[in-house]
DNA sequence: ATGGCCAATTTTATTGGA
């Protein structure tokens, strides 16, 4: 079995002592980070490889940063998308792992719809999708992380008071779906099509015990992996507890090729 | 009552997140 999970962990170094027990507990193959918060040099690599895993990293001082956990052999990375400044965020890491082609976005946040980050937030979705361009959807390809966008209104716990504004627009759901459009599947609405499943709750207000979340952190997987694709589930315990990220992991399960 | 939090920073307020 292959397992790829997706955490936007916001610190790696506050959430140290919860993501190692973590992998202990469920090792997963693959974990795709986000919000890591730190530069390459200060990633915690010395205690996460000590669980067995490689690190691929493309940190950031202060915001965003991406990394790659893996139990497999890593090859082919790649930091940043086409057309990102030389300085850009370290938004986008992929690499191949298991005979698949991953790549782990943080997208923008976008702050508040007309603004300039929004702009920016609808540009970055452009590059993403011109870098998938470059890519064959008949491959075997996972497409996962923090996407900022909660595709359908069943993905918000209030869509009424959440209707155009941030992460729910329009325009930014367009953008979504032109990334799927690639070729993908959402791995999660493939198995649990009716669930209403959140993977982000405010730290305010009690946000979380009060069922106040949303779906923006995805796992895409392209035809070929969706046919492999046997679970894929939130891990909400993660949300709760001592000093918890404001996501839940979202860990997807793919069966062997040579599997029946 | 329509908001309550959290993390990082050449910190003691500001910025950004979502």
């Amino acid at each position: 079995m292959l397992t790829v999970a997706s955490w936007n962990i916001n610190s790696v170094r506050m959430r140290l002592p919860r993501l190692l027990a973590w992998l202990e507990r469920t090792r997963p193959s693959v974990v795709c980070l986000q919000e890591i918060k730190v530069m390459d040099e200060d990633f915690p690599r010395a205690e996460i490889e000590a669980r067995g895993y490689q690190c691929v990293v493309y940190g950031q001082k202060s915001y965003n940063g991406v990394a790659i956990l893996a139990l497999l052999p890593v090859t082919d990375v790649v930091r940043s998308l086409p057309g990102d400044p030389q300085d850009s965020d370290s938004r986008f890491l992929a690499a191949t792992i298991g005979g698949v082609r991953i790549m782990n976005i943080y997208a923008p946040n976008g702050q508040a719809v007309g603004s300039e980050k929004y702009a920016y937030k609808l540009e970055w979705y452009r590059r993403l999708r011109a870098h998938l361009d470059a890519l064959d959807p008949q491959g075997e390809a996972l497409l996962c992380g923090d996407f900022n966008v909660a595709p359908e209104d069943r993905d918000v716990w209030d869509p009424g008071q959440w209707r155009g504004q941030i992460l729910c627009s329009d325009p930014e759901r367009a953008a979504m779906r032109q990334v799927v459009a690639w070729g993908f599947t959402d791995a999660l609405r493939m198995l649990h099509p009716e669930d209403v499943i959140y993977t982000w709750w405010d730290y305010r207000a009690g946000a979380f015990h009060r069922g106040w979340g949303m779906r923006i952190d995805h796992i895409l997987v392209s035809a070929l992996l969706a046919r492999r694709c046997v679970a894929v589930e939130v891990d909400r315990a993660e949300r709760k507890g001592e000093k918890p990220s404001d996501h839940a992991p979202i860990v997807a399960s793919f069966r062997d090729p040579w599997e029946p």
